[in-house]
DNA sequence: GCAGCTATTATTCAAGCGTATAATAATACG
DNA sequence: CGTATTATTATACGCTTGAATAATAGCTGC
């Protein structure tokens, strides 16, 4: 009648396991197939430990999704430099990897498709969407100034929906059908397709 | 011990209304939520009965998801008229209802979250999106002949890949936070930015 | 108007679900 | 080094799930 042995994990690190592998599961088999006991055996503990962390699966599951969130914003959100280098980088990083690939989509698209149905994970998801366009939009409003370019707040709301429209849409084909493009092709047509919707240079020009 | 009464539904009819209280279920309690017990009340029927006729469920959903694609590419795929006018529709068209509501993104979602997942969704959403960008790319292809524009297959290839990824963008905007564009607000930006992006007028211009 | 066919209902089943509880192994502390 | 604490395991419970089966009600053709 022996246990198993087991580790007693430093604090908070379990959590961020049990989150980790709550992704994972996600992304491998679906909401439905991501079951306390598929979470627990890919982050190496028994299933009852989940509540010890979480008060039910669905509070774990909906701390996932922030997780996702800020994976998907994070890298894009701390660009740096001067306005152009910015944009340019801001599109460079969210079509290619790791914000990119197959994983990350269907992650956002199992969780998008229970904002309709959750109103926990609804609320969580529209301070993150407005979050993102709204940083979008602050770095055009830079980036036209810059250029000696009108920089009024209607103006720079319809770039932002413009361009978010953009990318976030390359972004789910590229997702979605990698294999149809080829190495940086979503992120030159990305580049020039920006450079003509605000009429002006980004310096990715041909040298 | 009496049966509840009903009556038998003519050829094929039975089949049609259980794959949309499918797809009810599904972008009402998402795909955890569409059980086989919960598809069959909201097609007034009892849950032995989708076994009559579906081998499974699994085999119901992928023919729902099929239905979902021919409804979100039907109305856009039979535009008519000259390119130009057709290209406005297209683009009209995808971006206000009933393609652009949140019924449709949830549903939308809910499938592409389990393309990874299922070699049989997986097959058949690469049918539909490679159907969808071909047309659009066609429809470039006319368009931009009649502008004498250059119109040579790579031309057309980056032109249809960018403004299928702003559309697919502006549509899944539109459709998880309508309530924060006015009215064709969308469709307007998504016209000039498509004129921006092909350099020609598509006849939208304010008089 | 009745005989036969089958679409539909009713019932049952094993498997898997999230959760609750109790036992116990690993650690921290005096 | 012994003891208290608690993170973790192990097990069990009630419920829901997709599916299989048997009974039957509604149609169709004669």
């Amino acid at each position: 009648m022996n246990r198993r042995s087991f580790h007693r994990a430093p604090e908070g690190e379990r959590r961020q396991e049990l989150i980790e592998a709550t992704l994972d599961c996600i992304s491998e088999f679906g909401l439905k197939g991501a079951t306390v006991r598929q979470i627990a055996i890919r982050a190496g503990v028994t299933a009852g430990l989940v509540r010890h962390y979480f008060e039910s699966k669905d509070q774990m599951v909906a701390e996932a999704y922030r997780a996702v969130i800020a994976s998907l914003t994070e890298k894009a959100s701390k660009v740096e430099g001067d306005p152009e280098t910015r944009l340019r980088d801001f599109i460079a990083i969210n079509l290619t990897e790791p914000v990119a690939d197959s994983r990350s989509i269907s992650l956002w698209a199992a969780f998008i498709s229970q904002v309709r149905v959750d109103p926990v994970l609804s609320e969580i998801h529209r301070e993150g969407y407005l979050a993102f366009r709204n940083s979008l939009q602050e770095l055009l409003a830079d980036f036209l100034a810059t250029k000696g370019k009108p920089a009024d707040a209607e103006t720079c709301r319809a770039f932002a929906i413009a361009i978010n429209g953009l990318v976030d849409g390359l972004w789910v084909e590229g997702c979605l059908a990698g294999d149809l493009f080829r190495e940086g092709e979503l992120v030159a047509i990305a580049m020039s397709s920006v450079e003509a919707l605000l009429g002006t240079s980004i310096g990715t020009a041909k040298q």
